[in-house]
DNA sequence: AATGAATGAGCCTTCATTCAT
DNA sequence: GATGAATGAAGGCTCATTCAT
């Protein structure tokens, strides 16, 4: 792997993004080495002699990308917005932030999400895994959920963001993450009703 | 295809699975006749004597899928329910029955929904759309929105149900569509909410 | 093999006529059973039952058109016509009577006379030499070479004609079988021109 | 294609022979990839990796033989030659001089001529037509017919020539391309006797 | 370090042949 | 006798991976 990572910065994030492109674009079976190989503009030789196998490519990937995710969250996470709307906005702010660095992370994050492959689906969930810590931090530590009328289920309704945000993340993907200022317009409206009529 | 149709209900019904499983578990490319006919018991060869092709069984099992959710859609929906949340309450419990008959059938229709693969993206496409009727039919057609409270977009009320819906099948996947009871009431509990707080 | 001869004369011919037909369409290996049972309107165990083997049939058919050329050369040679282009031109008449009989023979005698397939090859020939000696028989036994020029070698001459029946053949074969009686105009006029030039 | 193009002049030769002689002794469809791989020595990956596909390969050698041709009677024809019979035996010497450099080339090509494949029949054709010219232009133009008898139908005589030779063509195929020589001068003798009875 | 050659396993598909009914 | 079901071997082709240079 540090045949990799000694690799002259510009080389690496060529390669990267050559990866995740097609990693992107079909799931890991499907995801040819040469298609990255050429894509990258390097021989297919070369993407083994860097990662040793496609899988530890895919997984490397994963890590990677969950790492930006952690370090983004670590940089801009405001614990002190304790409203339990504005944190879930300003996780989403974050998420939409990863997503600009890399343009192909987003479509690799949703492909890594669906991979059944048995190959790689276990080691790819430890490693998101790893990160699940900060991710539900960001959502749940110490969110001021004392605005809420009395009979609302708060844990409900974190469901209900949560499934939302999948709902949301798969209609983005299946419009080739097109538009997405607009699309989170209508994200944050729906909040807003929520918002409106949840709290007292 | 009548070769597999003459074939005796059970038979046929394990074929089915075995191919909802694989092809609910991998995409197109990557389920492999092999695997199907091992899960179902037969020979590969013969998978190819009861439909012809990869791609022709694939199909067959959308179209499959997509008769079996109109027709519960057609015996189940009732249109005098007319208010917005039994309505959506009762789109839900068909997708459940729908679920009850064939385990793996949403798996599959989550995996038809992503496919890419372009040797039977359009071909899909076709056969969803003509279920497309049906399906908007359920949802949109003569709900009454009288009981919201002014203020409220009903629009964007209708997105994140489906947002939502999408969410819960995800999750619901993800535990390999365990405890489908359970989970529904989570779901129920939640329109339980909304319909509480939105309305009037 | 009594399987297929004991079956009524009207079935055994729509089965061979399917046969050669395929045969002669195709080449042993390609030519699939199941084409020509579906030709000939039986399933295609019943070929098997029939004739047991693929090659086994196909032997038969090889037997069968033998056989039919061989009778016609036994019933219409007349070994008076003594002259050597007279000679020539009767069993090239035979030739065509046969070719008349059914349909599909001629182009199976081109596709066994180039039949290079190992599992069929040596057997092919073995049956195609017993009729050999008709087959000479009309053309070199007892024939009249007393009118030709004392300078001519009447073997080359021999020869010559051979290979020019097979270019003929080739010919005739290559146009789809084809404007029979004209082609074989042009091949009696050269043999014409050899007659009128090589006899004294 | 430039995988192949790029080997060294012997592999290449030897895996052109290998293919000739698959090619040849089969037709398309039954000559298989891997009879070409094993008699070339090498594995059937490596003749993908070469030509890409079978049809490919197939399209390759009939380029790669029409050239061949092309060239050798480029390099070869004299049109200063315009006597007819010393014309015909130019361009027969020049049809056996191709032969003794790829011993297989006379079975491929005739292989081509009667291959009936949809798959490979429109391309082949488009390959051997541009070669035309140069096989029309020895045969026909300008020759010299002024020495034939005046009742003789010259275009006759062509007709029976190249009858001829595709019934020796045949013959010497069918002997496994032995006695080239041989058989060679029996051919040519075949031309003296019509040079001397046929001219004035 | 870097490459292209080379391979073997696996995939979809076809087909002659056998078997149960 | 007749059929459809069933299979195994083989074919074309792809691809991750290894090897020699």
């Amino acid at each position: 792997m540090e045949n990799f990572t000694n690799l002259p910065e510009k080389k690496r994030q060529k390669i990267i993004n050559a990866a995740l492109k097609v990693f992107g674009t079909h799931n890991y079976k499907k995801a040819s080495v040469s298609d990255i190989a050429a894509e990258a503009g390097i021989s297919k030789a070369m993407v083994f002699h860097y990662f040793g196998t496609k899988k530890d490519m895919y997984l490397y990937l994963v890590r990677f990308c969950s790492d930006i995710l952690i370090s983004e969250i670590k940089s801009n996470f405001d614990e002190t917005v304790t409203d339990f709307f504005e944190r879930i906005i300003l996780a989403s702010d974050i998420k939409i932030a990863v997503m600009k660095q890399y343009a192909a992370i987003p479509a690799f994050l949703t492909n890594i999400y669906f991979e059944e492959d048995p190959i790689v689906k276990n080691d790819v969930q430890k490693i998101l895994a790893e990160g699940e810590v900060y991710r539900n931090h960001i959502a749940f530590d110490g969110m001021d959920v004392s605005k809420f009328k009395e009979d609302v289920d708060v844990t409900l309704v974190m469901k209900m963001l949560i499934w939302m945000a999948e709902g949301f993340a798969k209609e983005f993907s299946a419009h080739n993450y097109t538009d997405l200022e607009a699309r989170c317009q209508e994200y944050y409206r729906c909040m807003d009703i929520l918002k409106s009529n949840l709290y007292k």
